[in-house]
DNA sequence: ACTTTTATGTCAGCCTTGTTGACATTGCTA
DNA sequence: TAGCAATGTCAACAAGGCTGACATAAAAGT
Protein backbone atom coordinates (compact mmCIF):
# COMPACT_ATOMS: atom_id res chain seq x y z
CA UNK A 1 0.00 0.00 0.00
CA UNK A 2 3.00 2.26 0.27
CA UNK A 3 3.64 1.56 -3.64
CA UNK A 4 2.90 5.41 -5.08
CA UNK A 5 0.07 6.16 -7.44
CA UNK A 6 -1.21 2.92 -9.13
CA UNK A 7 -0.03 1.09 -6.48
CA UNK A 8 1.16 -2.40 -7.75
CA UNK A 9 3.65 -5.13 -7.21
CA UNK A 10 5.34 -6.76 -10.31
CA UNK A 11 5.21 -7.05 -14.23
CA UNK A 12 3.49 -9.03 -16.07
CA UNK A 13 0.50 -9.65 -13.15
CA UNK A 14 0.29 -5.86 -11.71
CA UNK A 15 -2.12 -5.31 -9.38
CA UNK A 16 -2.92 -1.48 -10.62
CA UNK A 17 -5.62 0.77 -9.60
CA UNK A 18 -6.74 2.65 -12.29
CA UNK A 19 -9.42 5.04 -11.57
CA UNK A 20 -11.54 6.42 -14.77
CA UNK A 21 -10.00 9.38 -14.03
CA UNK A 22 -6.64 7.94 -14.90
CA UNK A 23 -7.53 5.84 -17.74
CA UNK A 24 -9.22 9.10 -19.25
CA UNK A 25 -5.83 11.28 -19.11
CA UNK A 26 -4.12 8.76 -20.77
CA UNK A 27 -6.98 8.18 -23.78
CA UNK A 28 -6.60 12.19 -24.45
CA UNK A 29 -2.66 12.09 -23.38
CA UNK A 30 -2.91 9.19 -26.62
CA UNK A 31 -5.31 11.51 -28.44
CA UNK A 32 -3.19 14.92 -28.24
CA UNK A 33 0.25 12.86 -28.69
CA UNK A 34 -0.99 11.46 -31.74
CA UNK A 35 -1.60 14.81 -33.33
CA UNK A 36 1.34 15.57 -32.76
CA UNK A 37 3.14 12.64 -33.87
CA UNK A 38 1.83 13.28 -37.31
CA UNK A 39 1.90 17.12 -37.43
CA UNK A 40 5.57 17.10 -39.23
CA UNK A 41 5.40 14.90 -41.52
CA UNK A 42 1.55 16.12 -42.57
CA UNK A 43 3.22 19.75 -43.10
CA UNK A 44 5.59 18.19 -45.69
CA UNK A 45 3.10 16.17 -47.22
CA UNK A 46 0.86 18.24 -47.91
CA UNK A 47 3.62 20.88 -49.64
CA UNK A 48 4.03 17.89 -51.94
CA UNK A 49 -0.14 17.15 -52.49
CA UNK A 50 0.22 14.11 -50.68
CA UNK A 51 -1.61 12.58 -47.60
CA UNK A 52 -0.47 10.64 -44.68
CA UNK A 53 -1.90 7.42 -46.63
CA UNK A 54 1.18 7.92 -49.06
CA UNK A 55 3.17 8.37 -46.13
CA UNK A 56 2.84 4.98 -44.18
CA UNK A 57 3.07 3.03 -47.92
CA UNK A 58 6.60 4.81 -48.39
CA UNK A 59 8.04 4.36 -45.02
CA UNK A 60 7.09 0.29 -45.28
CA UNK A 61 8.62 0.31 -48.20
CA UNK A 62 11.38 1.72 -47.40
CA UNK A 63 11.86 -0.30 -44.15
CA UNK A 64 11.11 -3.30 -46.10
CA UNK A 65 12.32 -3.44 -50.20
CA UNK A 66 10.69 -5.48 -52.12
CA UNK A 67 7.96 -6.32 -50.24
CA UNK A 68 4.36 -7.24 -52.37
CA UNK A 69 1.63 -5.29 -52.30
CA UNK A 70 -0.44 -8.27 -50.31
CA UNK A 71 2.12 -7.71 -47.07
CA UNK A 72 1.86 -4.37 -47.72
CA UNK A 73 -2.43 -4.75 -47.44
CA UNK A 74 -1.89 -6.58 -44.16
CA UNK A 75 0.66 -4.13 -42.68
CA UNK A 76 -1.37 -0.95 -43.21
CA UNK A 77 -5.51 -3.09 -42.80
CA UNK A 78 -6.66 -1.08 -45.42
CA UNK A 79 -8.21 -2.45 -49.02
CA UNK A 80 -6.56 -3.31 -52.19
CA UNK A 81 -8.85 -0.44 -53.36
CA UNK A 82 -7.20 2.00 -51.13
CA UNK A 83 -3.90 1.34 -50.88
CA UNK A 84 -3.67 1.09 -54.93
CA UNK A 85 -4.82 4.90 -55.44
CA UNK A 86 -2.21 5.36 -53.16
CA UNK A 87 0.33 3.54 -55.07
CA UNK A 88 -0.50 4.51 -58.43
CA UNK A 89 0.37 7.82 -57.79
CA UNK A 90 3.65 7.37 -56.03
CA UNK A 91 4.35 4.81 -59.05
CA UNK A 92 3.27 7.98 -61.74
CA UNK A 93 5.25 10.14 -59.76
CA UNK A 94 8.34 7.84 -60.04
CA UNK A 95 8.72 7.81 -56.43
CA UNK A 96 7.97 3.97 -56.12
CA UNK A 97 9.08 1.19 -58.10
CA UNK A 98 7.11 -2.37 -59.02
CA UNK A 99 8.66 -4.98 -60.19
CA UNK A 100 7.42 -8.18 -61.20
CA UNK A 101 8.34 -11.08 -58.86
CA UNK A 102 10.95 -13.25 -60.10
CA UNK A 103 9.46 -16.79 -57.98
CA UNK A 104 5.91 -15.94 -58.48
CA UNK A 105 5.41 -13.81 -61.13
CA UNK A 106 1.80 -12.65 -59.81
CA UNK A 107 3.99 -10.70 -56.74
CA UNK A 108 4.45 -7.14 -57.49
CA UNK A 109 7.65 -6.54 -55.41
CA UNK A 110 7.28 -2.93 -53.95
CA UNK A 111 10.77 -0.27 -53.83
CA UNK A 112 11.48 3.29 -53.11
CA UNK A 113 13.26 5.15 -56.40
CA UNK A 114 16.12 8.00 -55.57
CA UNK A 115 12.90 10.40 -55.11
CA UNK A 116 11.37 8.19 -52.54
CA UNK A 117 14.01 7.68 -50.85
CA UNK A 118 14.73 11.59 -50.82
CA UNK A 119 10.95 11.91 -49.52
CA UNK A 120 11.32 8.92 -46.83
CA UNK A 121 14.57 10.56 -45.74
CA UNK A 122 12.56 13.96 -45.23
CA UNK A 123 9.46 12.65 -43.95
CA UNK A 124 11.75 10.00 -41.27
CA UNK A 125 13.92 12.62 -40.42
CA UNK A 126 11.01 15.18 -39.07
CA UNK A 127 8.97 12.48 -37.45
CA UNK A 128 12.20 10.79 -35.39
CA UNK A 129 13.10 14.33 -34.76
CA UNK A 130 10.18 14.89 -32.50
CA UNK A 131 10.41 11.44 -31.14
CA UNK A 132 13.77 11.90 -30.29
CA UNK A 133 13.00 15.35 -28.45
CA UNK A 134 10.75 13.35 -26.52
CA UNK A 135 12.42 10.81 -25.34
CA UNK A 136 15.65 12.72 -24.70
CA UNK A 137 12.86 14.85 -22.46
CA UNK A 138 11.51 11.50 -20.93
CA UNK A 139 14.10 9.47 -19.92
CA UNK A 140 15.54 6.10 -20.45
CA UNK A 141 12.82 3.97 -18.37
CA UNK A 142 10.02 6.64 -19.53
CA UNK A 143 11.03 5.17 -23.28
CA UNK A 144 10.85 1.39 -21.74
CA UNK A 145 7.66 1.83 -20.53
CA UNK A 146 6.21 3.76 -23.06
CA UNK A 147 7.34 0.68 -26.06
CA UNK A 148 5.70 -1.70 -22.89
CA UNK A 149 2.10 0.09 -22.63
CA UNK A 150 2.05 0.79 -26.97
CA UNK A 151 2.88 -2.95 -27.52
CA UNK A 152 -0.04 -3.95 -24.97
CA UNK A 153 -2.34 -1.65 -26.75
CA UNK A 154 -2.18 -3.53 -30.22
CA UNK A 155 -4.68 -5.92 -31.18
CA UNK A 156 -2.55 -9.40 -30.98
CA UNK A 157 -1.99 -10.01 -34.90
CA UNK A 158 -0.90 -6.13 -35.41
CA UNK A 159 1.36 -7.46 -32.19
CA UNK A 160 2.08 -10.11 -33.87
CA UNK A 161 2.84 -8.31 -37.35
CA UNK A 162 5.25 -5.58 -35.03
CA UNK A 163 7.12 -7.94 -33.02
CA UNK A 164 7.77 -9.42 -36.13
CA UNK A 165 8.89 -6.42 -38.10
CA UNK A 166 11.02 -5.58 -35.36
CA UNK A 167 13.00 -9.35 -34.96
CA UNK A 168 13.24 -10.15 -38.75
CA UNK A 169 13.76 -6.77 -40.64
CA UNK A 170 10.84 -8.43 -43.10
CA UNK B 1 28.46 2.49 -20.08
CA UNK B 2 26.65 -0.75 -18.33
CA UNK B 3 23.78 1.32 -19.08
CA UNK B 4 21.13 -0.48 -21.19
CA UNK B 5 19.75 -0.18 -24.24
CA UNK B 6 19.90 3.45 -24.34
CA UNK B 7 22.19 4.32 -22.36
CA UNK B 8 21.32 7.60 -19.97
CA UNK B 9 21.18 8.97 -16.71
CA UNK B 10 19.08 11.16 -14.89
CA UNK B 11 15.37 12.72 -16.15
CA UNK B 12 15.38 15.97 -17.56
CA UNK B 13 18.89 16.21 -19.56
CA UNK B 14 19.65 12.78 -20.64
CA UNK B 15 21.79 11.58 -23.15
CA UNK B 16 20.23 8.96 -24.94
CA UNK B 17 21.31 7.10 -27.86
CA UNK B 18 18.70 6.72 -30.09
CA UNK B 19 19.63 4.83 -33.50
CA UNK B 20 17.56 5.78 -36.17
CA UNK B 21 16.23 2.08 -36.06
CA UNK B 22 15.02 2.57 -32.61
CA UNK B 23 13.15 5.95 -33.67
CA UNK B 24 11.93 3.92 -36.19
CA UNK B 25 10.80 1.09 -34.03
CA UNK B 26 9.08 3.45 -31.81
CA UNK B 27 7.02 4.99 -34.45
CA UNK B 28 5.12 1.61 -36.28
CA UNK B 29 4.95 1.23 -32.57
CA UNK B 30 2.53 4.44 -32.15
CA UNK B 31 0.73 3.54 -35.53
CA UNK B 32 -0.13 0.14 -34.62
CA UNK B 33 -1.19 1.08 -31.26
CA UNK B 34 -3.19 3.67 -32.47
CA UNK B 35 -4.93 1.35 -34.50
CA UNK B 36 -5.97 -0.81 -31.10
CA UNK B 37 -6.55 2.19 -29.53
CA UNK B 38 -9.30 3.37 -31.75
CA UNK B 39 -10.53 0.21 -32.71
CA UNK B 40 -13.34 -0.73 -30.34
CA UNK B 41 -14.55 2.67 -30.34
CA UNK B 42 -14.84 2.74 -34.47
CA UNK B 43 -17.13 -0.74 -33.80
CA UNK B 44 -19.25 0.40 -31.90
CA UNK B 45 -19.67 3.50 -33.74
CA UNK B 46 -20.12 2.13 -36.91
CA UNK B 47 -23.40 0.10 -35.81
CA UNK B 48 -24.48 3.02 -34.51
CA UNK B 49 -23.69 5.13 -37.84
CA UNK B 50 -21.27 7.26 -36.27
CA UNK B 51 -17.51 7.83 -36.83
CA UNK B 52 -14.42 9.05 -34.85
CA UNK B 53 -15.21 12.58 -35.35
CA UNK B 54 -18.89 11.95 -33.13
CA UNK B 55 -16.66 9.96 -30.51
CA UNK B 56 -14.28 12.72 -29.70
CA UNK B 57 -17.31 15.63 -29.59
CA UNK B 58 -18.77 13.09 -27.19
CA UNK B 59 -15.90 12.59 -25.47
CA UNK B 60 -14.78 16.01 -24.64
CA UNK B 61 -18.24 17.48 -24.28
CA UNK B 62 -18.69 14.56 -21.52
CA UNK B 63 -15.62 15.49 -19.99
CA UNK B 64 -16.13 19.20 -19.81
CA UNK B 65 -19.60 19.51 -19.31
CA UNK B 66 -21.28 23.06 -20.60
CA UNK B 67 -18.13 23.70 -22.71
CA UNK B 68 -18.87 26.22 -25.76
CA UNK B 69 -18.41 25.82 -29.48
CA UNK B 70 -15.36 27.97 -29.48
CA UNK B 71 -13.67 25.77 -26.83
CA UNK B 72 -14.44 22.55 -28.34
CA UNK B 73 -12.98 23.60 -31.87
CA UNK B 74 -9.74 24.56 -29.94
CA UNK B 75 -9.15 21.22 -28.30
CA UNK B 76 -10.14 19.17 -31.07
CA UNK B 77 -7.97 21.79 -33.89
CA UNK B 78 -11.28 21.06 -36.84
CA UNK B 79 -12.74 24.05 -38.85
CA UNK B 80 -16.39 24.94 -37.07
CA UNK B 81 -18.18 23.68 -40.47
CA UNK B 82 -16.94 20.08 -39.94
CA UNK B 83 -17.30 20.29 -36.15
CA UNK B 84 -20.48 21.64 -36.79
CA UNK B 85 -21.73 19.25 -39.36
CA UNK B 86 -20.96 16.53 -36.52
CA UNK B 87 -22.82 18.39 -33.86
CA UNK B 88 -25.72 19.24 -35.73
CA UNK B 89 -26.19 15.18 -36.08
CA UNK B 90 -25.52 14.75 -32.66
CA UNK B 91 -27.97 17.10 -31.22
CA UNK B 92 -30.86 16.73 -34.28
CA UNK B 93 -30.20 12.63 -32.84
CA UNK B 94 -30.86 13.74 -29.29
CA UNK B 95 -27.69 12.91 -28.12
CA UNK B 96 -26.24 16.58 -27.25
CA UNK B 97 -27.72 19.53 -26.12
CA UNK B 98 -27.13 22.91 -26.82
CA UNK B 99 -27.94 25.80 -24.12
CA UNK B 100 -27.64 29.30 -25.22
CA UNK B 101 -25.52 30.93 -22.50
CA UNK B 102 -26.60 32.88 -19.67
CA UNK B 103 -24.06 35.71 -19.26
CA UNK B 104 -23.25 35.83 -22.67
CA UNK B 105 -25.85 35.00 -25.68
CA UNK B 106 -23.84 34.69 -28.16
CA UNK B 107 -22.20 31.36 -26.74
CA UNK B 108 -24.14 28.20 -26.89
CA UNK B 109 -22.99 24.94 -23.71
CA UNK B 110 -22.91 21.75 -24.96
CA UNK B 111 -24.29 18.81 -22.74
CA UNK B 112 -24.91 15.57 -23.29
CA UNK B 113 -28.45 13.90 -22.87
CA UNK B 114 -28.89 11.20 -20.91
CA UNK B 115 -28.92 8.87 -24.59
CA UNK B 116 -25.72 11.21 -24.91
CA UNK B 117 -24.10 9.95 -21.49
CA UNK B 118 -25.11 6.34 -22.44
CA UNK B 119 -23.20 6.47 -25.61
CA UNK B 120 -20.31 7.95 -24.27
CA UNK B 121 -20.29 5.02 -21.44
CA UNK B 122 -20.32 2.68 -24.04
CA UNK B 123 -17.15 3.73 -25.86
CA UNK B 124 -15.26 4.81 -22.64
CA UNK B 125 -15.92 1.75 -21.06
CA UNK B 126 -14.76 -0.03 -24.29
CA UNK B 127 -11.56 2.28 -24.71
CA UNK B 128 -10.98 2.49 -20.71
CA UNK B 129 -10.77 -1.48 -20.94
CA UNK B 130 -8.14 -1.83 -23.81
CA UNK B 131 -6.06 0.79 -21.71
CA UNK B 132 -6.51 -0.88 -18.75
CA UNK B 133 -5.46 -4.13 -19.83
CA UNK B 134 -1.92 -2.49 -21.54
CA UNK B 135 -1.70 -0.81 -18.36
CA UNK B 136 -1.83 -4.13 -16.09
CA UNK B 137 0.01 -6.13 -18.55
CA UNK B 138 3.01 -3.18 -18.67
CA UNK B 139 3.13 -2.53 -14.80
CA UNK B 140 3.32 0.65 -13.25
CA UNK B 141 6.72 2.21 -13.79
CA UNK B 142 6.21 1.81 -17.96
CA UNK B 143 2.27 3.58 -16.99
CA UNK B 144 4.26 6.55 -16.04
CA UNK B 145 6.90 6.61 -18.50
CA UNK B 146 4.02 5.81 -21.53
CA UNK B 147 2.84 9.32 -20.21
CA UNK B 148 5.46 11.76 -19.42
CA UNK B 149 6.83 10.36 -22.99
CA UNK B 150 2.90 11.39 -24.78
CA UNK B 151 3.04 14.97 -23.11
CA UNK B 152 6.29 15.19 -24.16
CA UNK B 153 5.11 14.25 -28.08
CA UNK B 154 2.66 16.74 -28.20
CA UNK B 155 2.84 20.68 -29.68
CA UNK B 156 3.51 22.89 -26.91
CA UNK B 157 -0.14 24.44 -26.89
CA UNK B 158 -1.86 21.08 -27.23
CA UNK B 159 0.29 20.02 -23.92
CA UNK B 160 -0.87 23.44 -22.48
CA UNK B 161 -4.14 22.53 -23.34
CA UNK B 162 -3.87 18.96 -21.98
CA UNK B 163 -2.38 19.71 -19.03
CA UNK B 164 -4.66 22.49 -18.30
CA UNK B 165 -7.79 20.07 -18.94
CA UNK B 166 -5.95 17.46 -16.96
CA UNK B 167 -5.28 19.86 -13.71
CA UNK B 168 -8.40 22.57 -13.59
CA UNK B 169 -10.96 19.67 -15.18
CA UNK B 170 -12.12 22.60 -17.55
C1' DA C 1 -5.45 -30.98 -69.10
C1' DC C 2 -8.74 -28.64 -66.60
C1' DT C 3 -10.30 -26.15 -62.69
C1' DT C 4 -9.69 -23.39 -58.94
C1' DT C 5 -7.35 -20.24 -56.25
C1' DT C 6 -4.21 -16.36 -55.64
C1' DA C 7 -2.19 -11.77 -56.60
C1' DT C 8 -3.03 -7.83 -58.57
C1' DG C 9 -5.33 -3.98 -60.95
C1' DT C 10 -9.27 -1.20 -62.08
C1' DC C 11 -13.92 1.03 -62.50
C1' DA C 12 -17.79 3.01 -60.22
C1' DG C 13 -19.97 4.74 -56.40
C1' DC C 14 -20.63 5.83 -51.57
C1' DC C 15 -19.34 7.71 -46.83
C1' DT C 16 -16.88 10.39 -43.28
C1' DT C 17 -14.32 14.07 -42.23
C1' DG C 18 -11.26 17.35 -43.23
C1' DT C 19 -10.68 21.93 -46.02
C1' DT C 20 -11.87 27.03 -48.01
C1' DG C 21 -14.88 30.87 -48.92
C1' DA C 22 -18.94 33.41 -48.35
C1' DC C 23 -22.67 35.13 -45.87
C1' DA C 24 -26.23 35.85 -41.99
C1' DT C 25 -27.58 36.50 -37.22
C1' DT C 26 -27.15 37.77 -32.73
C1' DG C 27 -25.17 40.01 -29.04
C1' DC C 28 -21.20 42.03 -26.64
C1' DT C 29 -18.07 46.03 -26.44
C1' DA C 30 -15.75 50.27 -27.31
C1' DT D 1 -23.70 53.32 -33.31
C1' DA D 2 -19.86 50.82 -35.28
C1' DG D 3 -17.28 46.98 -35.03
C1' DC D 4 -15.94 42.60 -33.37
C1' DA D 5 -17.06 37.92 -31.58
C1' DA D 6 -19.64 33.46 -31.43
C1' DT D 7 -22.22 30.69 -33.96
C1' DG D 8 -24.62 28.53 -37.84
C1' DT D 9 -25.10 27.42 -42.60
C1' DC D 10 -24.54 26.76 -47.69
C1' DA D 11 -21.64 25.21 -51.37
C1' DA D 12 -17.84 22.98 -53.23
C1' DC D 13 -13.88 20.25 -52.97
C1' DA D 14 -10.27 16.59 -51.51
C1' DA D 15 -8.31 12.62 -49.06
C1' DG D 16 -8.89 8.26 -48.00
C1' DG D 17 -11.68 4.86 -46.09
C1' DC D 18 -15.37 1.36 -47.86
C1' DT D 19 -18.18 -2.23 -51.01
C1' DG D 20 -19.13 -4.68 -55.22
C1' DA D 21 -17.99 -6.22 -59.61
C1' DC D 22 -15.02 -7.58 -63.10
C1' DA D 23 -10.50 -8.74 -65.59
C1' DT D 24 -5.99 -10.89 -66.12
C1' DA D 25 -2.13 -13.72 -65.31
C1' DA D 26 0.00 -17.23 -63.01
C1' DA D 27 0.33 -20.73 -59.60
C1' DA D 28 -1.61 -24.88 -57.55
C1' DG D 29 -4.58 -28.62 -57.11
C1' DT D 30 -7.21 -32.56 -59.11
Amino acid sequence: MADGPGGGGQRGETLLFLTDEQLRKAIEAMFFAYKGFTADPDRILEARGYGRAHHRAVHFIHRSPGTTVNNLLAILGVTKQSLNRVLRSLIEDGLVESRIGTRDKRERHLFLTDAGEALERELGTAQRARMRDAFRHAGPEAVAGFRTVLEAMMDPEMRRRYQGLVESGQ
